[in-house]
DNA sequence: ATGGGTGCAAAGGATTTGCAACATT
DNA sequence: AATGTTGCAAATCCTTTGCACCCAT
């Protein structure tokens, strides 16, 4: 049984567990839906009030740095991050927004070290595309109306 | 022998071929440096003094949105374009900034369609760390300061 | 007192939007 | 005429920076 996850997590990557780190720490490791700065802010400022964004940014990226959180690009407009190291796929919805986990699909590569000279120190594997609610509110959408729809902008 | 390359790009993807998105497919083939909409767009804008950041911006989406390009967010302060369509690793150098192609690395994965109800559109798979080049650099630069640079920023 | 950590306000920069002008069929 | 395309200017929004304050050692 593990005492305080969010506590190992960051001393074993000699990070100093402040309190605005532990608690930006344990909303990761309980939100498990990839947060964004924004997200991980408003979850945390009701119980911390005085804590700033740019905490929460200066932080969460010194949790990627220091190899104690993933940050995820999928999202070309806002970086939102995984308390979740183990490697998994990542997809994102274009029509939600959301970034959901395939668990099930294997993350072949996880590549560390060294490649043709290349020094890889982390890798992410992302699919793009429509999730399941998504597909469902479409076609019935569908029904309704015939306005161009954000699923209609992309080719088949 | 191909006639015209972005032309039938173009074409093939149901886009009208007007000259600004002829110069841009153009430019995307011509170079395979994974440019930014800043890059594409000083790198037109004497051939065409008229063009427009909006019309880039606007034509390298639709590009992406029609399958004509690829999009590609490694880098979480801008994104870039590869008119490469086949599928390979992108890396991106931390220390640089710049997006590299690993081609003999293999894509192991650019799976399609349905994925336990997630339809995939496309996929990306990213690698980040050092580059060659960079690397050589740091052990220069080791020698001769000790102030803390972005290389040393990352856990090892 | 010294260095690390935090937070505010301001700056920076990439991207999008609204709309008018233009081209094309 | 109708529709699609372009481009300017403004707006938006995410993220970073500079700096002062605070806290712990």
């Amino acid at each position: 049984m593990k005492r305080d996850e969010a506590y190992d997590r960051l001393v074993s990557r000699d990070i100093r567990p402040s309190l605005q780190r532990l608690a930006i720490m344990k909303f990761l490791l309980a939100n498990r839906t990839h947060p964004t700065v924004e997200d991980v802010y408003k979850g945390l400022y009701q119980k911390i009030p005085t804590l700033s964004r740019t905490t929460v940014y200066n932080t969460l990226r010194m949790f990627y740095e220091k190899g104690a959180a993933q940050m995820i690009t999928i999202d070309e407009h806002r970086v939102c991050y995984d308390g979740d190291l183990h490697p998994h796929v990542h997809f994102f919805c274009y029509h939600c927004e959301k970034v959901y986990d395939l668990m099930d699909e294997e993350a072949p590569v996880q590549y560390r070290g060294d490649i043709n000279g290349f020094l890889v120190k982390d890798s992410q594997l992302y699919y793009r595309g429509i999730c399941p609610k998504c597909r469902a509110k479409i076609i019935n959408a569908d029904k309704e109306s015939s306005e161009t729809k954000k699923s209609e902008r992309f080719a088949n």
